[in-house]
DNA sequence: GGCCTCAATATTGTTGACAATATAGTCGAC
DNA sequence: GTCGACTATATTGTCAACAATATTGAGGCC
């Protein structure tokens, strides 16, 4: 077996934390983390590096790396800044879109709905976050394209820490229906399902109570 | 003297980029940094990393780091991601703000008053950045903060490489002006400046013809 | 002369050992 | 017994040597 890459290692942790298998506050430590994975310390040094700018663990000079905890209002900010990119995503894919793409996208709904059916929680993570990136990636605009993967590690992260049901309800209708204004050509309807997908996730969340960031224990000993 | 860290190390290199010393397209050798920060390669290895997601570099694998060339499609969509994201952080700010924080802006704005009036080009651009980052700070939003950041980088290098005037004419009288509207509570107005703010700095630039990113010599000999 | 191969060089990537720092536990004074 | 200082341990941070890869230039063949 060759030695993982960097990407692969930093995608692993970010499934165990999206499927809370890494709760928000657990100490990652590199030695730890590089015998599990079989590689350097120096590796895993970059994926925390990966992670933090990804917003999924916290580093703190001299302490190590914890799974962050976000708080409410960052998860309020996450989904109002990404609707705008996600619309922003839909306006420069409308205009780069062509039969071959759609193909490829439906393709992608398709194998969304077999993870459905088959329950693999790993494979809808990754696929339903990955319909987003895709959409980005087809849009041709390197810089949403990087600004998606992270609000959609992001999203994992909030998911993973204040959804209150373990089931992905929002299965991959939403996302064809989607598509389905695109092939239309129908832009505003398409940026319309999109907010409306947002939604329904945002309101999947209990987002009432500040239960996140206790970020210390005095504050949560209050 | 101490060795430098890696963020002063990384602001040297993106003030350089800002002020067109560093221009799109330079290659950056990992040991010849080493050696004129009289630091590690190991260290430079970080700032490249974090200069890369701040889309201030791209990085290539086996091939090094060249100071990135944004596209005018990025550029455009930094400024619209931008323009959300500032008006989300002046949401916030109203929220958050004190007597205190109203002193410590309209401080902050006074030295950029300084810096224009001595025209150091170095000071302006890192206080002219450095008032929307402020913002964000004061807003208490962590992840808008760190989404700041990364946008008056990329906004940095876009000006470097678009703008045709050597001149940083966007005085500290629009940071101003957002400010005296925060401060007689008017959320709407200060959003509507924030929003003439960015367009005028947009407008300044010379988005019309694509003429950024050769991305290889062949490109640009076409 | 044009083109391919191959060696020489320059540059990035990786590793393991060592230093610096923080944490946890122990002992002693009171 | 409680508090504080101190030691031992665990963990992160740094570095310099080495390996792998890409680039460049020279030589030879057609």
């Amino acid at each position: 077996m060759d030695t993982l890459t960097v990407e692969q290692i930093a995608e692993r942790i970010w499934l165990s934390i999206a499927d809370r298998r890494l709760r928000p506050g657990t100490r990652l430590k590199e030695a730890e983390l590089a015998e599990v994975f079989g590689v350097s310390r120096a590796r895993i040094r970059q994926v925390l590096a990966t992670l933090e700018r990804e917003g999924l663990v916290v580093i703190e000079s001299n302490k190590g790396a914890v799974v962050a905890k976000p708080s409410v209002a960052d998860a309020k900010d996450i989904f109002h800044i990404r609707a705008a990119v996600e619309q922003r995503v839909l306006e420069r894919l409308f205009t780069e879109l062509d039969a071959t793409k759609l193909v490829e996208m439906f393709e992608h709904v398709a194998k969304e709905r077999i993870a459905n059916h088959n329950n693999n929680q790993r494979d809808i993570i990754k696929l339903s976050g990955g319909f987003h990136v895709m959409l980005a990636e087809m849009a041709e605009a390197e810089f949403l394209c990087g600004l998606m993967r992270d609000l959609v590690s992001r999203t994992s992260l909030i998911m993973a820490a204040f959804r209150d049901t373990n089931l992905h309800n929002c299965g991959p209708d939403e996302h064809e229906q989607i598509l389905l204004h695109l092939k239309n050509r129908d832009l505003e309807a398409a940026k319309q399902a999109m907010v409306h997908h947002l939604e329904h996730v945002e309101s999947a969340l209990n987002l009432l109570q500040d239960r996140a960031p206790p970020k210390s224990l005095r504050e949560a000993l209050a």
